[in-house]
DNA sequence: GAAGACCTGCTA
DNA sequence: TAGCAGGTCTTC
């Protein structure tokens, strides 16, 4: 379920809480398959004891860095989120792991389908030196800073941060249908399904055509309208919709504020906010997509 | 490119 | 009770 915007704003909810800076005392593996290809025991062995320095991401991943070698890499997958509680530590229903913090802080992983994987990784991550932005709560930027950013090998440049000059170059020789590249992480990291009809939307592009097909005015305006829709959705704290068990919560359990925002995503059948004609609903790339055939060209 | 696998729980 | 879900990986 959770895409970039929801996965910062729970990276953002981490970092304000505290988290950053504890020692991992002890572990606790709910779900082995959680943390596979490691047994429960080893990768217990391994994380506790170290420091957790600071909380990064890069696309829907989040990067631990611990301190020495390895990292630890979470990926939520459809269903999974965090909370976390203080002192004795209880298990919640759908806990698949659990990391005691030093200060009697627990953060507890919660993952109902069992979709989500912790990996412990130290060759994959590499750098890239970023333009990051300050934005106060109002989604005001405040101010630019540079920083050293942790990347994971295979993926595409981040989307919230990606710049128009990376965008063009991994559009470079694709030919791809456009809902199905913009799904793909090694093109974009980060994007999701929500995410990738909204964007659509907003370029006026249909989903259907061929990224070959694509003039660079066009390019641009698909460049514009996926760092548009990824930048409202973080200022926004995510979006969830009020479908299935997979709805998402951030930290503090609260529903994303970008669901109002969504002009197409889950909307099929309604009328298209720009002229009116009802949505219409397809798979493609073996998903859902909402698009509008009359304002998408 | 497409289908199946991994999973649970909510909706129709 | 069947069908469906925001993600990714594996296997045709």
């Amino acid at each position: 379920m959770p895409e970039l915007p929801e996965v910062e704003t729970i990276r953002r909810q981490l970092c304000a809480a505290g988290v950053e800076g504890r020692t991992i005392e002890k572990v606790h593996i709910e779900w082995p398959r959680t943390v596979e290809p490691l047994t429960p025991s080893v990768f217990c062995k391994q994380v506790q004891g170290r420091q957790l320095e600071k909380i990064d991401r890069h696309g829907k991943w989040l990067i631990f860095r611990l301190d020495g070698k390895e990292n630890l890499l979470v990926h939520l997958r459809m269903t999974g989120g965090f909370y976390l509680t203080q002192g004795a530590l209880k298990e919640g229903k759908h806990d698949r792991a659990i990391l005691q913090l030093s200060g009697g802080l627990n953060l507890h992983f919660r993952d109902p389908r069992k979709f989500g994987r912790w990996k412990l990784e130290s060759d994959v991550v590499g750098h890239a030196s970023r333009i990051r932005e300050r934005v106060s709560d109002d989604g005001h930027k405040l101010s630019e800073y540079r920083e050293d950013c942790p990347t994971i090998v295979g993926l595409g440049p981040d989307a919230l941060t990606v710049t128009k000059a990376e965008f063009f170059q991994s559009l470079e020789g694709q030919n791809k249908v456009l809902k199905a590249l913009l799904l793909d992480q090694s093109f974009v990291a980060g994007v999701g399904n929500i995410y990738a009809d909204e964007a659509l939307f907003e370029a006026r592009l249909d989903p259907r055509r061929k990224s070959g097909s694509l003039s660079d005015a066009e390019k641009l305006t698909l460049y514009k309208a996926v760092t548009k829709v990824i930048k409202a959705g973080v200022r926004n704290g995510g979006t969830s919709l009020g479908d299935g068990q997979g709805n998402y919560v951030d930290l503090n359990g609260e529903a994303g504020g970008h669901r109002e925002k969504v002009k197409v995503y889950g909307r099929a059948g309604q009328p298209c906010v720009v002229c009116g004609h009802p949505l219409h609903k397809t798979q493609i790339a073996q998903r859902t997509t909402v698009f509008c055939t009359h304002c998408q060209k």
